[in-house]
DNA sequence: ATTTAAATAAAACATTTGTTTAAAACAAGT
DNA sequence: ACTTGTTTTAAACAAATGTTTTATTTAAAT
């Protein structure tokens, strides 16, 4: 076959453009996971990604910029689904069996993204707090109100939503900010690390419905 | 008066060599707890401590070295009594009660510490775990011997001690983690968010002591 | 075939970094 | 008064940083 249609050579063509921008993003993704924003340098992630220094100041304007578009897509890809859960019409109890799983299985597939976050969090706070992307990440509107019909309804104790809330992301999200203790300290791998998570994903559930019992 | 005795002299002296060895860990204290290691130069340290900048490696050895003091300081101070109370002899639930109260307490008055923490594990988590001090920060044998007997006494739930433990210090440490979003979100003040953070105390509480409940 | 615009590469830029060197200031003991 | 050792200062160093400039290659359009 030496013919190549319109459409295949055109796919051919913005395949590399794409490629190369792809590759940074990539790259730096995988550095800024690992090691941070400030100890990644331009030249690390252009060493990693196969491409020259200054192609990244091409597509990217500047290192800050390319990792806000990585901050952007780090976080949307993650959180947008458990969004879904926690507003969705589920009963209170399910809805809170479901949270926790998916959210659990989603860290355990981004083991880095916690401390990722707690590290932007703390280096720029705006930076992260401005980002509509982050409401997915931290918005109770509706499950705030579910938690009180439950309560008129009489089916849960009276209790404060918000640290409620706080509650369950803190059983679901801390252990993974604590990572390496736990390992060091409990002689754990990362397999056993992620079964002493998947552990936790009924004992967090029975920990709050618990609670919840009038 | 006009005359010193010699013991004053003395004082006088030495305390102005304790006090730039003093001026240089308090200032980098402060950069490091705010900025982290790396976005924290010793340029800005020395012009915080008003001293030369040859004067940090002339009384610590390396940016790196100072760090580690600083690291075993701050955690040494913090951590001591906690351990204390986890170890002493007080029944399961006072015993929780109080390390609840000590916990939050320690860290209202250190509220970068936990962020502080997390961000040196992931940077270099050997500088952490192998160091004594970070026993006090995750030690559970005591707490697990006591919880085995209550359960033996029919006077608690079978429960593994491990992941409770991790429960009780993710419910107490992980909204300091999280403060900058839990802040924007609520539009807390500062003063507001340690009074949600007191409400946690009687919560946090009774969370864990209703599911340890048979 | 020539032109035009986009993509890549190499080199240079100006700062900033942690650290070292060499000299000065200082206090104490002889 | 002189020497000794300690503390402080100023200057310099080499390496690394993010970014820009300039030149070259590449592909598409005319």
């Amino acid at each position: 076959m030496f013919y190549l249609n319109c459409i295949d050579f055109y796919t051919i063509i913005m395949q590399n453009k794409i490629d190369t921008q792809e590759k940074i993003v990539q790259s730096a993704t995988e550095l800024f996971l690992e090691k941070g924003y400030d100890r990644t340098s331009v030249r690390e992630i252009a060493s990693k990604a196969k491409i020259n220094v200054s192609l990244m100041n091409y597509y990217f304007r500047s290192k800050e910029i390319l990792f806000e578009t990585i901050i952007n897509l780090l976080i949307g890809k993650a959180s947008g689904s458990l969004k879904d859960v926690l507003d969705s019409d589920l009963g209170l109890n399910e809805k809170i069996r479901q949270y926790i799983c998916k959210y659990i299985d989603m860290l355990i597939s981004n083991p880095l993204l916690i401390s990722f976050i707690v590290a932007v969090l703390n280096r720029n706070p705006e930076k992260l707090t401005r980002l509509k992307v982050t409401d997915n990440l931290y918005n109770t509107e509706i499950f705030t109100k579910q938690l009180e019909e439950e309560y008129k309804k009489g089916k849960i104790k009276k209790v404060n939503p918000e640290q409620f809330y706080i509650n369950m992301l803190s059983l679901i999200a801390f252990p993974f900010a604590f990572k390496h203790l736990i390992n060091k300290k409990n002689n754990f791998s990362q397999k056993e690390f992620n079964e002493f998570i998947k552990e936790r994903k009924e004992m967090i559930y029975n920990t709050l419905i618990c609670y919840l019992k009038p």
